[in-house]
DNA sequence: ATTAGCACTCAACATTAGCGAGTGCTAATA
DNA sequence: TATTAGCACTCGCTAATGTTGAGTGCTAAT
């Protein structure tokens, strides 16, 4: 028979590893060369795919579970796998445009339109989806407003540059008047116009002191105001469908499942984890154009938000090796991004999830833009 | 031998039915008539306990998971239990101290608080913790200020006869003069002083209209004013430790995991089931004296607050068939009252947990008259 | 280079047997 | 009459054993 040359070797490689991930993804069992041959229909005998899957093998792409089972897709497997999907699949019709009706109800609050955009994911994907809220440390006072509201309470209420609002109530220790409010918020308001937020929280309490030595009151004031800036400004992420998890039938031992849920419960962790891929993107976004071995994220015809895909050991917690992570960026200032996307098992469907996450992406970020224009 | 009157029968009973519970809370086993013997120290023979089983098996209080097991408690049992608990155990002295020393750090805001009892009750039990804040609907409405912030965007805050405060953002359609907010405010002011805020939130928008029927962009205004205020005033409620149920070794099928989550994720449900509990409170203190029917609270000497224990299949869900809920009540204006307590396995120890609930209910209690007094 | 054929491996399932904890009953006993 | 000792019986649990079948790896034929 005529010899094959290297690059159909490749090819046909590549056509058994993505039909042993299909079948894999499809029925959770280890898939033998016989189910290869009927599924992906290559005019090859079962014996020539197993010459290939031990070569697949030798790889590490994929493995045996024990010595007469089917293969199963490695993470190494799996990455070259969504690496080499260089096409995007398109979303279903009706789920898109079950996302577009979703969106079209009026959305007043930036809050109310991540916290819908995870349980949307979730709904979707029928995995976990989340959104992280990102740090607004770095954004820019503007400036805040005092407001009396009986009981020695004050409402504050601060601006940023870039339009957001945080408001909270402060307790103070005695009466203040309404004049003395004005003072101070006065004060405040041409100390730190036009500084980050992080610079504010740091030296509040100092520059209030200077400025106004002789009010006593002022400065628990300014304690406190530091205090609930630092708050604020923290990461916060939406979370919906956790559950979900739960119900995957590839998870293991119970103590995965535990350390998954304490992971869950203490979203900072998840933060953590979340703004690693946020620094990626914008330190790539720096360097510029991306190369071969740019691993994990898919380039969307140039356009900004790329889906990042991150493959059960590829995530740095060890509860996370039977899941993966498909993630992608939104923009909501110059200075802010924020993380979205599913957290799901490492046996899904890769295309139609990296399709969601950026079809979510894209709209959760036209809205955003929108939302600034105004 | 001397007759048994029946009154030392019954004694009998119950020792042996509290010692099946304990053995069995400790070991997670069925327990068998043997061990109750070397444990209760009773004087009797294998066999007389047996016989005694048997007669506690007729009254429905522990069964057979079968033929040649040993007994395990019934709800009925359960509850006939905690319902023999007349004395309060007194929390180890140790976790009390803990408790006080968890408090002490100042407190600035309820939600503070009912935050960290949530965490708290969660961390001593090992089980999950958790505090409702109840509806403020039935609040009265006192008065609202509206600080405009830039951008066409209001600062709302609203405080409540009881002092409480709760602010949100709104968005406007176009410019509004602080002349003209300041007439809003005052109109709203003078036509909803001392209405409840359900009221408040049902008629704002046909009010308003009449009031100013030329300003077009009230009405909006009015209408998303109302949406905020319902949103604000449904119930909610803070969970934690929800992955130390994972931990319980009891819970059989998978299934009634997903579910359990599913509620906690759906914490609208459990609302609703606290919020029965609230009721039968209520309507008690309002009926007077409890008499003997008066099951699964627990009464601590004529004081406020009491312990509710609802076990396994009393709760209205199928899925915490085999949870029990441990609630006690707090009260935080004269007319709002909120639940907290621990969601934990059928299978606690119920004179700890009881003990536990009461004493932070307390606590609760007093920090939060505290918080009135200022 | 591909394929048919075959020996071999090993998880999964079912079957069986033995153990032992625990019961329920009965007859003896205090 | 209440208690107890004794004993047959039940049944879940575990380990041991056998059987099946999917799937591999190798070799020789094409």
């Amino acid at each position: 028979m005529r010899a094959l040359n290297p690059d159909e070797q490749e090819q046909r490689k590549r056509k058994v590893l993505h039909s042993v991930i299909h079948e894999y993804v499809r029925t959770g069992k280890p898939v033998g060369s016989h189910s290869i041959v009927t599924t992906a229909h290559l005019g090859l005998s079962s014996a020539t795919i197993r010459n290939t899957l031990s070569q697949l093998e030798e790889e590490e792409l994929i493995t045996h579970p024990h010595t007469s089972a089917g293969r199963v897709p490695t993470d190494k497997g799996y990455r070259a796998y969504v690496d080499s999907l260089i096409e995007l699949q398109k979303l279903a019709v009706r789920e898109e445009s079950r996302i577009r009706g979703e969106y079209e109800t009026r959305i007043q609050e930036v809050e109310d339109l991540l916290s819908q955009t995870s349980r949307m994911l979730s709904s979707i994907s029928h995995y976990t989806g989340f959104v992280m809220v990102p740090k607004i440390e770095k954004n820019l006072f503007s400036h805040l407003e005092l407001v009396p509201i009986g009981n020695n309470r004050v409402l504050v209420a601060m601006v940023t540059d870039t339009g957001m609002t945080k408001h909270f109530v402060l307790n103070l220790g005695g009466e203040i008047t309404r004049e003395r409010l004005r003072t101070i918020s006065r004060i405040i308001n041409q100390n730190f116009e036009g500084r980050t937020l992080q610079e504010v929280q740091e030296s509040i309490t100092q520059r209030l002191e200077e400025a106004q030595r002789e009010y006593r009151e002022i400065i628990s004031l300014a304690k406190d105001l530091g205090q609930e800036i630092r708050k604020i400004s923290m990461s916060s992420i939406y979370l919906d469908g956790t559950s979900n998890i739960l119900a995957l039938p590839d998870l293991s031992s119970t103590g995965d499942i535990r350390d998954l849920f304490k992971l869950i419960e203490e979203k900072e962790m998840l933060s953590k984890i979340l703004e690693d891929d946020f620094l990626a993107e914008s330190d790539e976004a720096a360097a510029g154009a991306p190369d071969r071995k740019d691993q994990g994220k898919r380039r969307r015809k140039g356009q900004h938000p790329q889906v990042h895909v991150r493959i059960g050991s590829e995530n740095p917690i060890k509860a996370m090796r039977n899941l993966s992570l498909v993630s992608s960026t939104y923009r909501l200032s110059d200075r802010t991004v924020g993380v979205l996307g599913i957290l799901g098992p490492k046996r899904m469907e890769y295309p139609k999830m990296i399709a969601l996450v950026d079809f979510i992406s894209l709209t959760v970020n036209r809205i955003l833009k929108e939302f600034e224009g105004k």
